[in-house]
DNA sequence: TCATCATATGAACGATTCGTCATATGATAA
DNA sequence: TTATCATATGACGAATCGTTCATATGATGA
């Protein structure tokens, strides 16, 4: 039984990932690393919404960001952020 | 590029993971099929609570039940929902 | 230095959500 | 049938969340 803290980190995680802005700026990340710009674009949303958004996917460790220039580069984290993302998509095609 | 549903779908998906309660209710099912007074009691919580976060687990396709006399058992829906659980802990676990 | 571009952040409003209470449904046993 | 046990559901209030607007920070180029 995985501890208590575990499993509220856990649901952080999913809740984190459940919101439509935040899934397609994971989308988008999922093909190539991006600047907050292009994803802005992208979204054809407010760029302070956006931001917003990847603060609360950084702090939840499922986007990493780096600096180039006047840029912020983000991608995915890791491997496991991948593989949500695929496995979930998986999930809901077949119950189509 | 997955439609614009599709991704909506994900969303809705990761959304209803994304809670404490359910989480706890998907870690007690990942080990065996229950019904809802064992998860009642598991969880120490209000048993209108509970049936209430299995119906939205249940519309959801995260979770199936089936009767049996008196009592529903519950199972997760699929091998995809395992693999979401397991990468999540992996994930948050990597992350200590 | 100053102007501009890219990104981040704080406050506030509207919408959604979880748990509780009360009650309803549905099945078993007497 | 009636009593009881297991589960489901509707309504309500407190809390949380996402977007917008306005503004701040920070880097580049002139």
């Amino acid at each position: 039984m995985p501890g208590a803290s575990l499993q509220e980190d856990l649901a952080q995680l999913f809740k984190v990932l459940g919101d439509h802005t935040r899934i397609r700026i994971l989308n988008a990340l999922y093909r190539s690393e991006l600047c907050v710009c292009d994803l802005t674009s992208i979204l054809g949303m407010n760029q302070s919404a956006v931001s917003h958004q990847l603060r609360v996917l950084r702090d939840a460790k499922i986007v990493r960001s780096k600096k180039q220039g006047k840029n912020v580069l983000y991608n995915l984290d890791d491997s496991h952020i991948f593989d949500l993302i695929r496995i979930g998509f998986e999930h809901v095609q077949e119950g189509e």
